[in-house]
DNA sequence: TTCCATGCAAACACTTTGCACCGTG
DNA sequence: CACGGTGCAAAGTGTTTGCATGGAA
């Protein structure tokens, strides 16, 4: 199971390492979590690991392709595990709901920066904030 | 000159106070730039202000329409004062060139999300990561 | 004269770093 | 047994807050 992890780690030259099982574990079973919440997570699961450890190994992990981070507040960032397909974010700003979109939805922007300002971008990495259907009243 | 920010202020019981038009100023005169960026260059216009009057201002300054936030990197977020016609950013991750593209580049997104999801995003908000065309190979 | 706004300093939230020790490969 | 990874504690950013003083209206 954690032999995908095992081989990712090697190919880059990094080793396996429980922490790094913890962690990835961790993140994939939070959906969409700030390192203090992957922290958290991780502790009550098994035994203490450290703050720096949890920075460390997030920014081991996106490089290697098992997790992305979006901004879903003016706070932390939040981690989730990379899956089949691609999306970006929703948030509300007003009750705070976070809705996963499929990329396709943006595939008409993406043809026209790419066609008109050769600007590929990144939309795993996307949040649109903005007022969700429930909110479109209250101030 | 002041006298726009003078009514806006009153309009909503604030008051008209040097700081309040020396920010607004550095805003308008740096394009985008962070609240450390803002007093920087109040500072180099005038006498001193406070780290906390800048940040309180912006934020007043932002609730009257006056000016807008942007997180164009990791760091802290951008602001730039408001202008005739609504953009948002392409940042490029390579070479960290940032690019305004008019909100109406979006329009088939904005509906699309409209439609779909009953979502209206705050396209003034919005940052788009990527990568430029100067920097499609590098790696 | 009334409050809103400011300055100051301390606290806060989040992240990074240096270094000694630990443990994978 | 070498070298990458970890824990710890301290320092680094960026931002907020409480409180006394100052100044716009």
């Amino acid at each position: 199971m954690s032999d995908d992890l095992r081989s990712k780690l090697r190919g880059s030259g990094y080793r396996l390492t429980p922490q790094r099982e913890l962690i990835l574990q961790a993140v994939e079973r939070l959906g969409h979590a700030t390192p203090d919440e992957v922290l958290a997570e991780v502790r009550t699961t098994s035994s203490a690991v450290n703050v720096s450890t949890v920075y460390r190994t997030l920014e081991v992990l996106e490089q290697l392709g098992l997790v992305r981070h979006a901004h879903l507040s003016d706070r932390a960032p939040t981690y989730h595990s990379v899956t089949d397909h691609e999306h970006f974010h929703l948030v509300c700003r007003n009750c705070q709901r976070v809705v996963s979109v499929d990329a396709h939805v943006a595939d008409g922007l993406v043809a026209r920066l790419g066609e008109e300002l050769g600007f590929v971008p990144d939309l795993g990495h996307l949040t649109v904030f903005g007022r969700c259907s429930d909110c479109e009243d209250t101030p």
